[in-house]
DNA sequence: AAAACAATGCAATGGAATTGCATTAGTTGG
DNA sequence: CCAACTAATGCAATTCCATTGCATTGTTTT
């Protein structure tokens, strides 16, 4: 197990099955956030519901995070480290790509803050961005 | 049927079927967004599947947008009078209360520019703030 | 009135999320 | 080391929702 895996797991007491060392690498592969269905294809033929379950484990215990892309498949992506089981932190910025369709953390950009009516207060924030990636711009 | 039933549908060059003024007057009731479950259960036991393709039939028309406010269901509200066929044009912020559970438009809340990284650029933005609303409010 | 087109209702399909439960793996006290 | 317990897994089954096919019905056009 690369110790960077081994870490990430142990950080947040999530016993490092076979299983979850193999999501989390890949979650570690990659640059664009993924779905549920692309885990299972690429490490097909594992058990989907188990893959669900790691999923569901690390989304609990702070290790990634939702993003609700609009495209209909929620994706997931790797917390920053500030993140645990009570809240998560990634306040930033979501991009989706309508070219290459892929969906990208933006973790230096950050969701300005808007002003509600009077008597709304905010918890949480969500901002999504759809347009033209960096390597999609011609 | 209500001239503001028979006026929205008009414009937009919806023929005014039951189901869709049925489907129309119950939108325009309400003060917070829908689920396609709330219209169904309000307009039982009208058929789901004509429902359904009457909310895509008005999603497509621009008479509704669509807001993805992280519960699961998508809800759906009015757009305002400037969306079309071609473009929806609500750049408002959508509201989710996290006591109430409902979504609400705030149309005067408008989604604050935010600066993307180099060679991206934005052609749609969705701003979810989840949070307490006025009437929830301590 | 006939033809053409649009909307509807019901059945069926498809996909993804979620749960139940029996099995297996891992941990801990004695 | 063994028994007892707890955690994780795999497979089946369920549930929920979106979407499509198709025959029927309603509406508009010629
Ligand atoms: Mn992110
Ligand atoms: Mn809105
Ligand atoms: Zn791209
Ligand atoms: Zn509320």
């Amino acid at each position: 197990m690369k110790p960077i895996t081994e870490q990430k797991l142990a950080n947040k007491n999530v016993t490092p099955t076979a299983m979850r060392i193999l999501v989390m690498n890949m979650l570690l592969e990659q640059n664009a956030a993924i779905s549920l269905s692309d885990i299972e294809k690429s490490l097909a033929p594992a058990d989907r519901i188990t893959i669900y379950r790691t999923i569901k484990t690390f989304e609990e215990k702070g290790l990634v995070h939702v993003i609700e892309d609009g495209t209909g498949a929620p994706k997931y992506a790797l917390c920053l480290e500030e993140c645990d089981v009570n809240e998560h932190h990634d306040l930033h910025v979501h991009f989706n790509c309508i070219s290459c369709k892929e969906t990208f953390c933006l973790p230096n950009c950050k969701i300005p803050d808007v002003s509600l009516p009077v008597n709304f207060s905010s918890t949480e924030m969500n901002l999504i961005v759809k347009g033209i990636c960096d390597k999609c711009a011609n």
